[in-house]
DNA sequence: ATCACTTACGGGTGACGTAAAAATC
DNA sequence: GATTTTTACGTCACCCGTAAGTGAT
């Protein structure tokens, strides 16, 4: 059997056309590279060089080998990353979602029914998360509506009703709900990591801005020091309570209640039974 | 970067369930083996081992490696394998052909114009020889008509025209020419290795039976000793002259005029340049 | 002289074997 | 007791570097 050095070592006379110059890129002395490629023509019982008095050139053989060795090289290199890759994922649990809203929830429970994983969750778009899916990035996705992928399990995992958070002098703030439509054209404060939301509140509501701030913190201290208007979910306000000084206003249209549906692998669903039994139980 | 013995150690881990198995398989100490697959594992810098007290079993990730490793030492062998056959094809130089009499002649001039290569020549049906050049088995194949074939290059090889040789005393004995009918009927010898001559002689004359001799000796000696008719074409009266006590009677039919074509590989066409233009020379 | 390769010789890493211990059956 | 794995230690192979030599530019 070959060993591995030889091939990396042909590859890089491939490369740079003479042994001196491998050497060099090699870190490695001109004689060891001489040795190493009779050694090798020795394995092979072919000669793979053409040679000149103090030129080496490889023939039609060592360029084959070269190619072949190459290859090689790039499968082994291939077998680390996908072994690698299997053993993180075993040990961390990758979520990926459109929405941040159900996983407020759900993710104290996946914790707790996989105590020696780590919980690791990402916002993105529902195709960059299908595509993640089936490679393998991510173990589950949240997505708010099925799918029709035969490839892929499906558990419901819950609702998400949106409201608008308004103060207690605004014209609204009496209703016990009202419609995207009637706050249309107000300014409203928005944090920037709410996935699928961005996109549904932009339709809805093409005259209104939207004011994004860079995480939670900065959107709380923004609500406290203004009196604009900002959303909150029915997720949001179990999680943190209400803000007493504002009044809540559900918002009636359908696109403001989500649905939300978690995937697997439908060969993985055994994996994870525990879990998709758990939200049956709760949805 | 990973050694390959680290590689066949874990393929036999593999196949055999245990270390004590595998290291007897591959004539090495346990420990040796222990210590080749703790190595692995830091070198992958993942477990690929459950690890019982006095028991090991290789884990998810130590099967997907396991069978990564298969794939690498088959690719590896793969290579030794196509690199020979190209050195090999290289030194040889591997002729198919139909029908052994244009290689009568022209195998010593291809001789003479490649000294150092060993000319080998096989006897066998079109579609083997044209699937065998397409796959490099061999380097140049004759047939008795032209290709549509864009892959391959084609020149004219010659032609070939086949005689009755008969007693003096034979009926047909005193004319030049005859056609198949005219000997339908008759019991002919034949030698067995005579390519596509068989099959149109037999589609030609199918009253007739052809006593097949092994080889040209046998058929020789069988000339001799009995006076049955048998066949010759130019080619071989040529290479071996006329027996003096038979008549040679040349048969008119188009069927017994072949015409030869060479064809190699188009993008070989150059490298056999010399061979090419003697054919054009000669015919 | 410089460059490119090869041959010859010595050194150090590491892969292997032997011996022994620990644990399970 | 036998079997399987692991640890400890010594040995030898072999891969590399240094030094020296050859031939070409």
């Amino acid at each position: 059997m070959i060993d591995t050095y030889l091939l990396e070592q042909l590859c890089a006379v491939l490369d740079c056309g003479t042994l001196s110059a491998a050497s060099e890129k090699l870190h490695l002395t001109q004689p060891s590279l001489t040795r190493s490629m009779q050694k090798l023509e020795d394995l092979l019982g072919v000669e793979l060089f053409d040679r000149a008095k103090n030129r080496v050139h490889l023939n039609e053989n060592g360029r084959l080998a070269a190619e072949c060795a190459k290859h090689i090289l790039m499968e082994e290199q291939d077998m680390i990353s996908r072994v690698r890759a299997l053993d993180r994922s075993s040990r961390t649990l990758a979520v990926g979602m459109i929405s941040p809203g159900p996983m407020m929830e759900l993710s104290p429970l996946l914790s707790s029914l996989y105590p020696d994983r780590t919980i690791a969750t990402e916002l993105r778009t529902e195709e960059e998360l299908v595509q993640g899916l089936r490679q393998g990035m991510y173990q589950m996705i949240l997505l708010n509506h099925r799918l029709e992928d035969e490839a892929f399990a499906c558990h419901s995992c819950g609702t998400e009703q949106l409201y608008f958070v308004v103060p207690h002098d605004h014209r609204l703030a009496d209703q016990a709900q009202c419609t995207f439509s009637d706050m249309n054209g107000e300014s409203l404060l928005m944090a920037d990591q709410v996935g699928y939301w961005d996109r549904i509140v932009r339709e809805a509501m093409p005259q209104s801005h939207f004011l994004l701030q860079n995480g939670i913190g900065a959107l709380a201290e923004i609500i406290r020091a203004s009196s604009l208007p900002y959303f909150a979910t029915d997720l949001t306000i179990r999680l943190h309570g209400r803000n007493p000084e504002r009044a809540y206003v559900a918002i009636s249209d359908d696109a403001a209640t989500e649905h939300f549906y978690c995937f697997c692998k439908r060969e993985d669903e055994k994996k994870y039974l525990a879990w998709f039994q758990a939200l049956e139980r709760r949805f």
